[in-house]
DNA sequence: ATGGTCGCTTGGCGA
């Protein structure tokens, strides 16, 4: 089971580029962040051309938005609210795993915080923190209720030295200072959830998922971040056997400044 | 140190 997250940075604009992924990877299960439109215009019936007749949605007008797209059906899907905002970051759905049992899936778009790493000067930093709090509580309710579980997205923050183009540099830049890598480490410990990518790529080696557009050529200095993370249950973690990050996405006509990350389970 | 580019939509916000 192919499984891809990917902030698509606007949906409408980016068919075309959702069709090459499933050319070049074929998931099985593709999850989408910043959709940037209102459920009643997503673009389904195109998907489910593509080969995802089932899908779950939460979108909303101009920002944010979040979707889940299946070749297999889907069940107990839904949408969950965080931080007592209405803003479509969090969507979930369950996926037969065959003779592996049942698979929960939580697609999550974490708010990205503004410019300035001080929660007390900067609400959108507070809201980012407050959100890894509560998801945090969140999964540890959770963790006895499915035994297989996933929980991908556009989280916002590079963990590790190797997940930036320089560790030091970024320090203080919002996606990789301490506090936020903190939090992200307790809600991993919390799940506990196994960070699928570096159990294939090791942790020495720079991997990232994300360049700004704000560079004449991104492929210059190669200054990425890897904000797009898959993690897996325990249960799931021997079944990790392949990941793929589509570098060439970036490169494509009109790109999102995310590419598709992907992570194959052999169920 | 600053500004650089996108996508939503047409003024300015969020990333």
């Amino acid at each position: 089971m192919k499984i891809t997250t990917w902030n698509i940075n606007s949906v409408r604009l980016r068919l075309p580029h959702i069709e090459h992924l499933t050319k070049e990877i074929a998931p099985d299960i593709i999850c989408l962040q910043e959709i940037k439109v209102i459920t009643d215009l997503f673009p389904g019936e195109d998907l489910a051309a593509l080969g995802y007749p089932h899908q779950a949605v939460a979108g909303m007008k101009g920002y944010n938005g979040v979707a889940i797209l299946s070749r297999l059906p889907l069940t107990k899907s839904g949408t969950k609210d965080w931080c007592g905002k209405q803003d479509c970051r969090h969507i979930f759905a369950t996926i037969d795993g065959g003779k592996a049992g049942p698979i929960e899936i939580h697609n999550f778009y974490i708010p990205a915080g503004g410019d300035e790493p001080d929660p007390e000067k900067n609400e959108k930093f507070a809201h980012k923190l407050q959100f890894l709090k509560e998801i945090t509580k969140w999964t540890k309710d959770r963790r006895k209720k499915t035994a297989n579980r996933v929980l991908v997205g556009d989280l916002n923050i590079a963990p590790l030295e190797t997940d930036v183009w320089s560790h030091k540099q970024l320090l203080k830049v919002v996606s990789h200072t301490p506090v936020e890598v903190a939090g992200l480490n307790k809600l991993q410990a919390a799940g506990p959830w196994i960070d699928a990518v570096r159990e294939i790529i090791p942790p020495e080696e720079q991997v990232f998922s994300w360049w700004s557009y704000r560079s004449k050529d991104w492929t210059i200095n190669d200054r990425g971040r890897r904000l797009d993370h898959v993690w897996v249950s325990e249960p799931l973690q021997d079944k990790i056997s392949e990941v793929q990050i589509l570098r060439d996405a970036r490169s494509w006509e009109k790109p999102s400044d995310h590419v598709p990350v992907t992570v194959t389970l052999n169920l």
